[in-house]
DNA sequence: TAGATTGTTAATCGATTAACAATC
DNA sequence: TAGATTGTTAATCGATTAACAATC
């Protein structure tokens, strides 16, 4: 068997993950076909455009039916998700973490939270939402241990680098960095950083010159 | 005089609010000048790329010393901010509406935190971070009384819609939504989207498939 | 059959980078 | 002066869209 295994662009990565978010609503909706301009309009998107990311991800529709929800959602997975899933740790359980790892709770079983890092001792030492929170410290041991791949940071921008630094040697392979600071890391490490004051200034600046 | 106006590339913006939150650390320590290079360096970017955006936006720095760090924020202020100051609404006053409510508190002086809205009696007619938060159903009156121009949507997924229609409905220019639900908006709001899940997925996929 | 949709290539558009002149 | 940096245009690269063939 061919597996096509190329590497996808990375906006079309995006957008499949936000196809499947949609796609598995539609499921529970008891949607069986979805036609490409349906999912281009729920995401404001060109119907093209949705089909040429399908097409990059090899799956195909029914001519004049569309594409079947469910094999669709198995197909993003394909690509997606690894086989036999990927530990995930947040360290940082302030808001912002408490946050993520709520909405994240039996919502993708291939991303599997596994540790939660703190250094407080109110949070460390005990399971919250089900998951043990330990100290910073321990973080060697236990991305080791438990074969931790992605961190999470959402720690007091101060401790950003030092935090990454520690994830890094401790052999993580990707960061989702939600702190204010940029990092640097070593070109076997994925980095993703997001910054909400961006966007929100992004927002700020385009509703304002754009209303004439 | 003659004042730049033309409507600056998306991404020359988000880079822009960016740069300024690094030039405000610069400042802080002390820092009078920067390079294109360093700042660069600080961003995972190119010089040329720096320098481009700063072009853009008709600032200019000093041959072979670099741009003023003072100088350089306050050019970015007079693009980002609006003279007299926006104000902004969060609705939703969960953990991640927390979190950004206090990231953001004496951040930014041009974004005003001026009303938070949630349905949890707990938090309704009290300050919480020092900005009253009122009932959702206050939202009409409260946006258009106290002028609100930018609203953060921080509900659950299922009351994503209809807190988006309140707010447009009420007048608002520019939404952040950092729901799971994408949303419809009229052409005449600016509408920036997010979602976590999209960006952990993306460094799982990454940080797998690029490790050869 | 006509119409609607998928699948795919080619053209276009926009963003980044290369090249280099200017100048301190 | 030589070297380093800014500023800017032109070339390149990558992402989106247009066009259209295939087919149900």
């Amino acid at each position: 068997m061919f597996m096509k295994m190329e590497l996808l662009p990375a906006k079309t990565v995006e957008r499949l993950s936000e196809y499947r978010r949609t796609l598995i609503n539609c499921l529970k909706e008891g949607k069986e076909f979805i036609y490409s301009h349906e999912l281009a309009r729920l995401h404001h998107k060109t119907a093209v455009q949705v089909r040429r990311d399908i097409m990059l991800m090899g799956f195909s529709g029914i001519q004049r039916k569309g594409y079947r929800v469910k094999e669709m959602i198995d197909a993003i997975g394909k690509i997606l998700d690894c086989k036999n899933g990927q530990n995930v740790a947040i360290v940082g359980i302030g808001h912002l973490g408490t946050a993520i790892l709520q909405y994240f709770t039996g919502k993708r079983p291939k991303l599997k939270m596994t540790a939660l890092f703190d250094v407080d001792k109110n949070k460390t030492g005990r399971e919250i939402n089900g998951i043990p929170c330990y100290h910073v410290d321990e973080i060697p041991e236990i991305v080791e241990d438990k074969n931790i791949e992605i961190g999470i940071i959402t720690v007091p921008p101060e401790y950003a680098k030092e935090t990454a630094e520690r994830l890094i040697s401790a052999g993580i392979s990707g960061i989702l960095n939600l702190t204010t600071i940029p990092l640097n890391v070593p070109e076997d490490v994925y980095l993703e950083e997001y910054d909400m004051i961006t966007s929100l200034e992004k927002v700020a600046y385009f509703s304002r010159v754009l209303k004439k």
